[in-house]
DNA sequence: ACAAAAGTGTTCGGGATACACCCATGC
DNA sequence: GCATGGGTGTATCCCGAACACTTTTGT
């Protein structure tokens, strides 16, 4: 049985390799008008909150054991009163007066590994430039922008990251995350040396391939070296 | 008319200049066993969330304005089901079963400005040394070890800290304060030299009165260097 | 005079910053 | 051979850490 009241919404971030993104839905049953909106469901009585958000997480990607953590409650009253949010209210909730409190997770996936569909959720099922976020349902502007908030302060102190990138990845490409995530610019030179360093990555005897410029080499994540 | 599935809780940290201070309660109908607890409540129907903590921790201190931030949701569903929690739930609270998601607050104040009595909540409210915490009903030492953790990052980055001091003080009291509430040691002059270095405080044309020893020199925050 | 806390400067090492050129590969 | 990104070293500055003695007041 579900809790009419409690529901949880999860802020997706991935990375390409050169951009994260943010995993959005197109709202179904809302007739002509085009809502997107965050993966979100309702929380079952016999159900942890966590639980909940790893199964919302888990129906979208088909991934488990993905990074997910938790960012924060949303309550408003009127969180859920914006008239644009009435037709999909009137067409999937039994009380669409009903107020919900929301627990906002975030969770970082490697974009390699999933391909968005349509799903139980949505029409469909997208990824988006983070910084390029259209108008969203509810209060999920402001839900995205306190999980990005709460990424990034974990990103500078190293202790997520890893998530987003495949296992074998160039020093670049890592570069090219933390610039996406915290939306500035680190010189090369000192940004390797950091790296390794502080014994972050760990150098690989293999290069990329497939390019056609100078092969860059491959390096994976220290894993005795994480979260300091 | 209340919502039986959401309660907000506080957690209130005080400082007297030596140690840091949590506030805690007795909670009451527990007939002969002696229970503590985070003060709390249900949230109403047309209430903030914010609002609601708002009004918990006037209703306890009958202080307003006071530093008040939330550090996360806590629902899992056992999470009021300890036998030890029975007595205090069968006495308070129509449907004891219900399930309750709790949103956790953290909130600062000058213990000076503020002298624990009994309340409505509560057979006695008392400051307890936050290293020195007793057994908590529910998960609340759960909530205050992440409350702590929060005001613990809070405070290395100077977002907070001033809510916890007078209007003037020593520097010998803030750094008992950042001592307090790091739970570690600094060096007296590396200290006050990155206190003023740094501009956090403005030296004011005044000493300590009352001691039987050299009267420190008094100062307030520099309210235009905060938070960076 | 004595007890108690206030107040004060220097040295050292390590990490962050700034900066520009050559290299390997695919086309 | 040229376009594209890969890869490298040095000098400087600032910040954090370590460390011990003198000063002022009340009793």
């Amino acid at each position: 049985m579900i809790n009419p009241n409690i529901s949880v919404d999860c802020v997706v971030f991935g990375f390409d390799g050169q951009n994260l993104n943010l995993l959005l839905i197109e709202q179904k049953d809302v007739g002509q008008m085009r809502r997107f909106a965050l993966p979100g469901d309702h929380v079952d009585e016999d159900e942890n909150l966590d639980e909940a958000a790893t199964r919302v997480l888990k129906e979208l990607t088909n991934l488990s054991g993905l990074y997910l953590t938790q960012s924060g409650a949303f309550g408003d009253i009127n969180r859920v009163k914006n008239i644009k949010d009435l037709p999909w209210l009137k067409s999937n909730r039994q009380n669409p007066e009903a107020r919900v409190i929301t627990i906002a997770y975030y969770a970082l996936v490697k974009m390699e590994d999933f391909n968005p569909s349509a799903s139980s959720f949505a029409n469909r099922v997208f990824w988006q430039g983070v910084y390029d976020i259209p108008e969203l349902a509810f209060d999920h502007s402001k839900i995205v922008i306190k999980a990005l908030d709460r990424l990034r302060q974990e990103v500078s102190e190293l202790r997520v990251g890893h998530e987003l990138l495949s296992e074998k990845f160039t020093l670049t490409q890592m570069q090219s995350l933390f610039e996406s995530i915290l939306n500035s610019s680190f010189d090369k030179r000192n940004f390797r040396k950091k790296a390794l360093n502080d014994s972050w990555v760990i150098p690989l005897d293999e290069k990329q391939t497939g390019v056609f410029h100078k092969p860059a080499r491959l390096y994976s994540w220290n894993k005795d070296r994480q979260s300091i």
